[in-house]
DNA sequence: TAAAATCCTAACTAAACCACTCGGGAATGT
DNA sequence: ACATTCCCGAGTGGTTTAGTTAGGATTTTA
């Protein structure tokens, strides 16, 4: 159930880009700042770019900037986007449906939909913003407080 | 964010078992039942026999049973053994922890923490016997149901 | 006691995936 | 013009995954 160095990078990188925001930060400032290697974490910006999630300006002076403001960022949807699919099992992902012959009476699919369910519930309630500000106890469930 | 086969293969064996509590069933049967081929569903009911889930019997008329009761069969615990730890960090696990350097401030920890926490929260509560009992809606997390 | 059924053990492998690296090109500011 | 910066595509070494292959050990049954 491990997350991948892409997704966890992409976040690290908007948390960098989140503390200065407005201005504009080049590669290799934020690569220093989340311990990333230069040309992979080139890569992963442009995915970030080509999703909306940042901005980039070309030339001396130039580097990335964040597209929107930080509370409009859904740490979910950047995970979906730079990760994959939220689900631990095709049969339960709402953005990639995966078929399976056993899956008209299975008896593990609840169990996978509601590990969907509880990570989504976690990652689309929480924004930059929130991580940007520490605000993850705010999270609840049914109105019952989480952690 | 994905289980693996091998997580997927071993609780689908498990089920098939506990189907047929206190029965010895032959590999080649719970292939049959879970379309699981029969030489690395080998592999997978040993490991679940080394970690105590299972008993076998060898020779004619041999096969598998479960070692415990369905309800003694803690559904977190079958993953941590067969596809290890749940948490999505290794910064954040509690079976097996991995320092990074970025630890000290970091404001994804929390986050990870949190991914664990619930993901940990239904796997540890639902044992062999709920699945089997299709018992999923009662999953609570304080108090309030959850699905 | 021989044969059949079953589990046990270890090594091997093909393909996919991951985490990068490398080389060069295009735009922009000074 | 030149330095700086982003852009793009291909390559690569290592690990993991999902098995396969081959043969051995134990038990039941005839």
């Amino acid at each position: 159930m491990k997350i991948s160095s892409r997704g966890e990078y992409s976040l690290r990188a908007l948390i960098v880009l989140g503390r200065h925001n407005d201005q504009v930060i080049p590669i290799s400032e934020i690569a220093a700042q989340t311990l990333v290697p230069v040309h992979y974490l080139e890569q992963i910006l442009l995915q970030l770019k080509m999703h909306g999630f940042v901005k980039s300006k070309r030339g001396a002076q130039g580097g990335y900037t964040l597209r929107k403001q930080p509370e409009e960022i859904c740490i979910g949807e950047v995970v979906r986007k730079l990760e994959g699919p939220l689900a631990p099992m095709g049969c339960v992902s709402l953005t990639s449906y995966e078929s399976c012959p056993l899956e008209q009476n299975c008896l593990l699919k609840p169990l996978w939909g509601l590990i969907r369910d509880t990570i989504a519930q976690v990652l689309d309630n929480t924004t930059l913003g929130d991580l940007l500000t520490g605000n993850l106890e705010m999270q609840r469930i049914g109105g019952v407080t989480y952690v």
